[in-house]
DNA sequence: ACACGGCTTCTGATT
DNA sequence: GAAGCCGTGT
């Protein structure tokens, strides 16, 4: 009956039922690979189109920017124009973009800024100080894990009875909570979390707002379910109240945000949640060979708790696995830009090719290599444009003019460039305004009518003022980009950075000049710095012929024909913060990852360790990721010295890694197990000499082998002679365990140095 | 007010 | 190995 429908076509059974089933609760448990994003597109093309329903009537929720942008472009080839008026979006830009309408029913103004990570921590550190806390008792993060976890499941503070989430020792966490809530509400400003969590309270505090919503939402979407968090939930629950035509796509196997307070029970328990909810299974991969599948398969069988699929496909065996071991990093990252080319000259397109890594700070090593070897790459979740200084301050300017209480921007860019606007002035402009409760705009706008301040700096203050008066007054008329220019003219930041010529200077410059032509794109300042708070990205250049770098992360929903996974080594990945949580949840989000890493491949997997591996300007040795030990042999092929330990072996690795301090850990007995020094004194391209590795080719000498020992020195090597770079010869006259020296130098008196910065004179 | 040096932290993923 | 923080010196 629907066969006159072409966007019908090619489905199988399975999708057709997904796409037909359009009133009440639906679940859509979608494997990877399983086509979810065309069953989703089609749905919505369905509710239109069957359903005859108003485009403004559906509300389409992602949880990903860039999963939001691939359904809109999706529906768009079908319905056309209509998609424009489809409610698509995250939840975060959703909420913020409600929250603007009725922002002053939660106590806000309808231009409140959405502060950014830095802000956020800057606006904790203000608080503890306030509260003369110690940051060495709690640290900012650690408070902000704490207050946006409590975010997460929807608690506002005045719902915070008991602190047994928390692990601060000093200090009360929720008066610390209700005092960074009231400096936001001060500032105009909210955070992440906030968006969310406002919109909810806003829907409970107010029925009207509430029903206004749930009668214009007829049906709603959720892409990516196993990825919200509870708040997230009792927001999609309150909304498809009315309605109940919800239908939510998911898989639990590949929930991999629990660190950001993702419920993956949310998914588990779906069927209790919505009463009389269908269930559709997804199952028939069309994307990888079945090889690929039955390793995938084998390790993401050993979570418990899974609603449990069996994937399954037509397609081919196709190859093996390939597992290899190399010496280190520089290696890993040398071979597999060879096997790029390898691939790329068997007519695989660059950008069928994709290096997955699990931390961000991995990409680096494969761009350098990348682009010795001139091969096209584009990164994705790597270091942003819109992070550097000079960038954050341009925005910061803007954000002042937009949004005259973001305290945290006017503090940023005071006295950026240097305008004689130094500690004292700020410090008596802080109390001014934490005084009389004002934001600092409106303090500095009082304090030069008065004597509080020395002429100089007074005058300092008010030119300032004067700029930002104009400039706000501008903003009204100008284009974004006319704006921007007279702004980073007239405040002379242009000049600082001109008068001080360095490369560096030069490069903030062309950084300059970049932004302020993306600036064209927008068609306000609100908008440009809407999209700035909540799209991490910029513009996605045109994938043509690059290779994907990115975290595994960023490569969920993705597919490439070749895919690298380097790092599967025990600390990288799994993550060693994961080990050492000893959490069964934890280590399962990390296979779950291991998963979404293998399921991206269409035809071939090629897993890489390294038995070395230089971190932090330190060398470590590695052993071989658990996951690794998790595959059926038979469809490996291990090359190099690949030595597989079972996961008992590896536990009790594990357990001797003993904390010191902090999150520096050491090596207390891998003596037997390192394979270390045999792949270093046989591979060609290093020699091993006294505990040194130097490349043959002499470009680099790092550190030493085996830095992650107890400190070298201790009470017994008092006295002892040592070398430092900058105070030459000296004696040890002091020493700690944790590697802490005093040392008596020669010429330059006693100095507190460290262990690592000083050698053994012989 | 600002430069500089010593030291600590980062590198756990994203909105 | 780099960026950022803090204390000290100018």
């Amino acid at each position: 009956m629907f066969a006159q429908y072409s966007y019908l076509d090619g489905l199988n059974d399975d999708q057709l039922v997904a796409v037909k089933a359009l009133d009440g609760p639906v679940l859509i448990l979608a494997g990877a690979g399983t086509g979810k994003t065309r069953v989703l597109a089609s749905r919505l093309t369905h509710i239109l189109t069957v359903g005859n329903v108003d485009p403004r009537n559906i509300l389409a929720v992602t949880f990903t920017n860039k999963a939001a942008q691939e359904m809109k472009e999706r529906v768009n080839a079908v319905v056309g124009s209509a998609t424009k008026q489809i409610c698509l979006g995250t939840f975060h830009a959703l909420c913020a973009k409600i929250l603007r309408n009725h922002a002053e029913l939660v106590g806000l103004k309808s231009n409140f800024s959405i502060l950014n990570i830095n802000q956020q921590i800057t606006l904790i550190k203000q608080i503890l100080q306030d509260l003369n806390i110690e940051e060495k008792h709690c640290s900012a993060q650690s408070v902000l894990g704490i207050l946006q976890r409590w975010k997460d499941r929807g608690l506002t503070s005045d719902k915070i009875y008991s602190t047994k989430f928390s692990n601060i020792s000093v200090g009360n966490p929720k008066q610390i909570y209700r005092h960074y809530q009231d400096r936001l509400i001060n500032m105009n400003a909210v955070d992440f979390g906030d968006l969310i969590l406002h919109c909810f309270t806003l829907f409970q505090t107010n029925v009207c707002v509430l029903q206004q919503y749930q009668n214009q939402f007829r049906y709603i979407m959720v892409d990516e379910y196993q990825d919200t968090n509870l708040v997230q939930y009792f927001w999609l629950r309150l909304l498809a109240q009315n309605y109940k035509n919800i239908c939510c796509v998911g898989d639990d196997d590949q929930s991999v945000y629990g660190w950001r307070g993702a419920e993956i029970g949310n998914i588990i328990n779906f069927e209790n949640d919505f009463p009389g909810s269908k269930v559709v299974r997804l199952e028939q991969n069309y994307r990888s060979t079945s090889r690929i599948l039955a390793v995938a398969s084998s390790v993401i069988a050993r979570n418990k708790g899974r609603l449990g699929k069996i994937l399954w496909t037509k397609g081919n065996d196709g190859e093996q696995i390939i597992v290899r071991c190399v010496s280190d990093n520089y290696m890993e990252a040398r071979v597999i830009c060879e096997r790029i080319k390898y691939y790329h000259k068997t007519n695989v397109p660059l950008r069928g090719i994709a290096v997955l890594v699990r931390t961000g700070f991995q990409i680096r090593a494969f761009e350098e290599q990348l682009v010795t070897l001139g091969v096209p790459y584009k990164t994705i979740g790597a270091a942003r444009f819109y992070d550097s200084k000079e960038i954050r301050d341009v925005i910061s300017y803007l954000q002042v003019i937009a949004q005259p209480k973001n305290d945290l921007a006017f503090e940023r860019i005071i006295n950026v460039p240097a305008r004689r606007i130094g500690k004292t002035t700020e410090r008596i402009l802080f109390q001014y305004a934490r005084i009389n409760n004002i934001c600092l705009t409106t303090a500095a706008e009082h304090i030069v009518q008065d004597e509080v301040l020395k002429p100089p700096a007074r005058q300092a203050v008010s030119l300032l003022m004067q700029n930002f008066a104009r400039w706000r007054k501008a903003s009204h008329n100008d284009s974004l980009s006319t704006l921007t220019n007279k702004v980073i003219n007239e405040s002379g930041y242009i000049a600082s950075l001109q008068k001080d010529g360095s490369q560096e200077a030069l490069e903030r410059l062309n950084n300059i000049n970049e932004l302020i032509t993306t600036l064209e794109k927008f068609i306000s300042l609100d908008n440009f710095l809407e999209h700035i708070s909540l799209f991490a990205e910029g513009v996605d250049s045109v994938n043509f012929e690059q290779v994907s770098l990115m975290t595994l992360h960023a490569a969920k929903g993705l597919e490439f024909e070749v895919v690298f996974l380097p790092g599967w080594e025990e600390g990288i990945f799994p993550n060693q913060r994961a080990i050492d949580e000893k959490s069964v949840s934890a280590l399962e989000e990390e296979r779950r990852l291991a998963y979404v890493g293998l399921t991206r491949a269409r035809k071939h997997v090629e897993i890489f360790f390294a038995t070395n591996r230089h971190l932090h300007g330190v060398w470590r040795n590695a052993i071989p990721s658990r996951f690794i030990s998790e595959m059926p042999v038979e469809h490996l092929a291990m090359i190099g010295n690949v030595r597989v330990y079972n996961a008992n072996t590896i536990q009790r690795h594990c357990d001797d890694f003993k904390y010191t301090h902090k999150n520096k850990f050491r090596l207390s007995s891998l003596e037997s197990s390192r394979p270390v020094n045999n792949s270093i004194v046989h591979n060609s391209d290093y020699i091993y000499q006294n505990h040194d590795i130097v490349r043959k080719d002499n470009t680099k000498i790092k550190g030493n082998l085996c830095t992650n020992e107890i400190s070298r020195f201790d009470k017994s090597t008092l006295e002892e002679r040592v070398f430092h770079k900058k105070f030459g010869m000296g004696t040890i006259i002091k020493a700690d365990s944790k590697g802490k020296l005093e040392v008596l130098f020669d010429c330059e008196g006693t100095k507190k140095v460290l262990d690592t910065f000083v050698s053994r004179s012989k």
